[in-house]
DNA sequence: CTTGAACTGTTATACCGTAACATATACTTC
DNA sequence: GAAGTATATGTTACGGTATAACAGTTCAAG
């Protein structure tokens, strides 16, 4: 499926890439690298059911529902029961190596490969309504305006999820070229 | 509950009000008065159902789940069964009188008077992960910072849910005043 | 090798949400 | 006002999401 290596170039380097063909081996070889990089860092252990659930999510630019992971998990052997699939995506999501979306109560592998703090690396989340891919665009200008619509309230932001709904660049084309159909609009 | 009307102010003109003691029922009293305008405006029907639950909604400036809303509408003499909540919800959300809030499986009452367009009005919501009030700042900055991470992957919003989990002002100063306890609730 | 902590696995259950269908109410149109 | 249509309400039944509680296993350290 990956083809086209256009650069040596992940999608955690430019997330626009989500919505293209690249080559993906490559996506999955430095997540995974870096996965194992920060475990050791911290002591954490990145036992075999959590190494393959987030390897199961770095197979796609998508979000995966935890009982579809779950069902791949059991076909690997492993346990068939929800919170085998859920405790290995809390860990991952707590150390910052995977994301919830909560709009479509999923879970999508991290794509940074700045692990700055832990898990509170703020991120915005692009989802394409047509073909679901899910990129993840750096949030720093996103936080600050949150910062400052917060700080009218008094509230002081300890976390946040920005998840953004619309078309990528390839769906649009798609859409656009020679038919009017499903609403390009709002 | 509601005690001190500092001003005749809403929680729709000042977000902070959210967190605060306040003359409730005038934020009641306005937004259910801007819902009916709206509805006579579109030709909507808000219905003794839709006009309930909205009411419920507006009762707290916290989020419900639907089958706390439900319950309360049953106890009214409203039907007991799922479908009945979730559709009033769906409306008042369709037609931007509530809001959904991912994060929390749950729904609460639009907190703004300006009913720019439909539905389609950004908004922030910011929930205090101690008392769980929720206040909605308005996020006019954030749609043009979101917009302008979003072009970086070539990708078009439609729509977005920012949600922001901290600490509201009186549940900081509580925290830090003498003691590290939990829960001063509502 | 024993002890305690962390991890994996299981059963059971609760919460969130919707499809499909039946009934009732309101809005036309004649 | 009767007939017909559209909209709203109510029900049963089910599927997807998530967690509590407990049992067994593996790991790391003393």
């Amino acid at each position: 499926m990956p083809e086209k290596p256009q650069h040596e170039v992940t999608a955690a380097e430019d997330p626009a890439l989500a919505f293209q063909t690249h080559d993906h081996r490559h996506c999955v070889g430095t997540m995974l690298a870096r996965a194992e990089a920060v475990c050791a860092d911290k002591g954490l252990r990145l036992t075999p059911v959590r190494r393959r659930v987030l390897e199961i999510l770095l197979e796609t630019h998508k979000a995966l529902g935890a009982y579809e992971v779950l069902d791949r998990l059991a076909a690997d052997g492993f346990g068939h029961q929800p919170p085998v699939a859920y405790r290995a995506l809390d860990f991952l999501v707590t150390h910052g190596l995977a994301h919830r979306i909560q709009r479509l109560n999923a879970f999508a592998a991290c794509m940074h490969t700045t692990d700055d703090s832990d898990a509170g690396h703020e991120a915005v989340f692009l989802i394409c309504r047509d073909c679901n891919a899910l990129a993840e665009a750096p949030g720093l200008r996103l936080r600050a305006a949150l910062e400052a619509a917060a700080a009218g309230a008094d509230f002081a932001v300890e976390g946040a999820a920005i998840e953004a709904i619309g078309l990528c660049a390839r769906c649009r084309a798609a859409a656009g070229e020679g038919n009017d159909n499903a609403g390009v609009g709002a």
